[in-house]
DNA sequence: ATGCTGCATCGACAGACGTCAATGCAATCC
DNA sequence: GGATTGCATTGACGTCTGTCGATGCAGCAT
């Protein structure tokens, strides 16, 4: 039930330390490529309202059995769903009894909120001239 | 070669007011749909690649004969993705005689930021044993 | 054991997405 | 004017994605 994709954006695919993130230096490959599947898995309103759903629970915790019918589709539709967040490392579930729990991980949203933040004194240096634009 | 679907967020489909943002309250269906667009856009890695460009280049502007080389992509395949960052409010574009210059839209990654951060008293910490959790 | 309930997985299908070659259009240069 | 360059648009193609019904499996309850 537990996921090790979260792992990877700390180490290799992700910002690799704590700051580089996004806005400030160009992107490689394989970065771009953990990271896109994060934002992927926010990319459907259905994965939206379930993250904001688990997210703003009081407890931290939502039965699965409570999030099926707030929503107008199937139960393997809502189950699908929930696995690509899981996969995407934003959330994690927990088997008790009967039910399945899940819980957000707030490191991931964390970290995507820190690679979408600017640094404070934003460098502003002069305009560089497109390659081949003699002046 | 502007946008507006910038507004949106900004407006009902978005934030609301300033902070209420994914973490704490459950999204509703408008607010989920207009989100979802924005990760969409970021859920490529060809995409993520030329937003980092466009946003870590000194001078806040690119022009697209830099980033299209810089990719073993073709250069209409360069294009569609810069339209759908540019429909997704991220960045924008200006024409200054034959070169296009790409310059990234700092306020809708800000919003996204903050939809991500969550409150600093967050009240989800510790798990609160819920209903038939017997220790 | 038998049945029932909650959730995950499978298989299938329509629609969306990423990619390309070909083409169109605007701006510049000869 | 005609030729050339830079970028956008079009049309087509294979793949991925969201959805469903059917099925499987684990935990209760009887």
């Amino acid at each position: 039930m537990s996921n090790q994709e979260l792992v990877v954006l700390g180490q290799d695919g992700g910002t690799a330390a704590c700051c580089p993130g996004l806005l400030t230096a160009p992107l490689h490959e394989g970065q771009a490529e953990t990271l896109a599947k994060v934002f992927k898995a926010l990319g459907d309103p259905v994965r939206l309202r379930l993250l904001s759903m688990i997210a703003s629970r009081a407890g931290g915790e939502v039965c699965v059995c409570d999030l099926t019918p707030a929503f107008d589709l199937s139960q393997p539709t809502i189950s699908h769903h929930l696995k690509l967040l899981r996969q995407a490392g934003l959330i994690d579930s927990e088997r008790r009894g009967t039910w399945v729990y899940y819980r957000l991980i707030p490191e991931m949203t964390d970290r995507l909120a820190a690679l979408l933040t600017r640094p404070a004194g934003e460098p502003l240096p002069e305009r560089t001239a497109p390659a081949g634009a003699a002046s």
